[in-house]
DNA sequence: ACCTGAACACCGTTCAAGT
DNA sequence: ACCTGAACACCGTTCAAGT
C-alpha cells in the first residue's frame, strides 16, 4: 500500500496522474467514500501528500475524474446487456457490486462555476450513460421521440431509486429484484 | 450563533440534549451535511465542542437522532396529504425544500451493530414514514394485502430516485414533475 | 451536576526547498 | 521537470480540571 514509487522520467508527469486516478478507483471498489482523503489515496499510490496537487485543483478535482470514468463504465456495461430486462439488471449489479463507486456518481454535487452549473464534461458523461437505455426503449417500442425519452427516464429513476435506496438502508427489505424489473418494464413499454 | 448559552440548573442536563438536536436541524435547513461539525454544531448552540460529548457518544449519534426526527416530519406531512397524487408531490418538496434533512435520512449508515444491522429505532422510523404511502395505495385500491404493500414501495422508490437525483445532479432536467406524478400514479393504481 | 480547556492524532492545502 | 517536508488552520475525540 504504502511502498514508494519511482520518480516519473522527463515528460512523463503524466503518469502519476493516472496512477492517481488508478489508486482512488481502486480504493473506492473496497472503501467507503469518506474513507478516500488526500493522504490515504497519495499512499495508496506511494508519493507524498502534496504530490497530489502537481495533477489536480484539489481532492474534489480528482474525485471528479474518477466520476466520469465511472459513469462511462456504467454505461459500457449497459450498453453490453442484451435487451431492455438484463439492462436493468446489469444496472442494479453495478450499484450493487461497486457501491463506492456508485456513491461516488451520484454523490450531491459541490462542484459549480459561478453561474452554478457544473463542469460540462459530468453533465455529458451522464447523458452518455443513460443513452443505451434511451436506446433500448426506443428499440422495444418503436421510437416515438418524446414519450421514448420520458419512459427512458422513468426507468432509470426507478432503477436508481432502488439502487441507492439499497445502499442507504440495506436493512430495508425490498421485494425480489427480478420481480420488481419485470413489473417495472411490463407497465412502462 | 456563538453566544454562549447559560450553564443548565441541577437536573436540566437534558435540556442542553436538546438544544443540540434543534440546532442540528436549523444547521441542515441552510447548509450542507458536511458543514455540520462537532465544532460548528456546538458554536451554534453556544457550548463548547466537548460539550457534545455529554449527551452524546459522538457525532454520529447526534445525527441519528435527527435522522429519526426527519423521519417522522417526513411521515407528518405525508399523512396531512390529501390524496396520493399530492402525497406525492408532499414528497418531492420535502426533498426539495429541506435538501439537507433529506440527505441525512438517505446519507449512507454506517452504524451498524456486531451483526451488521441497524439501531432498531432508525428501522421503526422509516417503516413509519413510509406507513402513509401504504394507506393511501390501499385505499384508492381497495386493498389487496401484499399487492398494496408492492406498489406503495414501487412509488416510493420512483419518488425517492427523482428526488434524489435531483438533488446529486440539478443541472440534469427531468420532465415536468405535474406530469411524471399523473404518470406514475396512473400506471401503478 | 454540568461544562470547559488543553492535548492528540487526524484532515486538506500552501509554499519553500530538494533532486 | 518532478516531487518532498515543514507548516497552518482545520477536524473528532479524550481526559483532567473548573464551577
Amino acid at each position: 500500500m504504502t511502498t514508494s514509487r519511482p520518480r516519473s522520467r522527463r515528460g512523463s508527469g503524466e503518469e502519476l496522474r493516472e496512477a492517481l486516478i488508478v489508486a482512488t478507483s481502486a480504493l473506492l471498489d473496497t472503501h467507503q467514500l469518506d474513507d478516500l482523503t488526500v493522504r490515504t489515496v497519495t499512499a495508496a499510490t506511494g508519493v507524498s501528500p502534496t504530490a497530489l496537487y502537481l495533477h489536480f485543483s484539489d481532492l474534489d478535482a480528482l474525485v471528479h475524474e474518477v466520476k466520469k470514468r465511472f459513469f462511462a463504465t456504467l454505461g459500457d456495461r449497459l450498453r453490453a446487456a442484451n435487451g431492455l430486462r438484463a439492462m436493468a439488471h446489469t444496472y442494479l449489479a453495478y450499484a450493487r457490486d461497486h457501491p463506492g463507486h456508485y456513491a461516488v456518481i451520484f454523490h450531491i454535487d459541490k462542484r459549480t462555476d459561478a453561474v452554478g452549473n457544473p463542469p460540462e464534461d459530468v453533465v455529458q458523461a451522464g447523458f452518455a450513460a443513460l443513452q443505451p437505455l434511451v436506446e433500448a426503449v426506443g428499440a422495444t417500442l418503436g421510437d416515438r421521440s418524446q414519450e421514448t425519452f420520458d419512459i427512458a427516464i422513468e426507468l432509470w429513476l426507478s432503477l436508481h431509486g432502488r439502487a441507492q435506496l439499497n445502499a442507504a438502508m440495506p436493512w430495508f427489505e425490498l421485494p425480489d429484484e427480478d420481480r420488481y424489473v419485470d413489473r417495472l418494464i411490463s407497465r412502462l413499454v
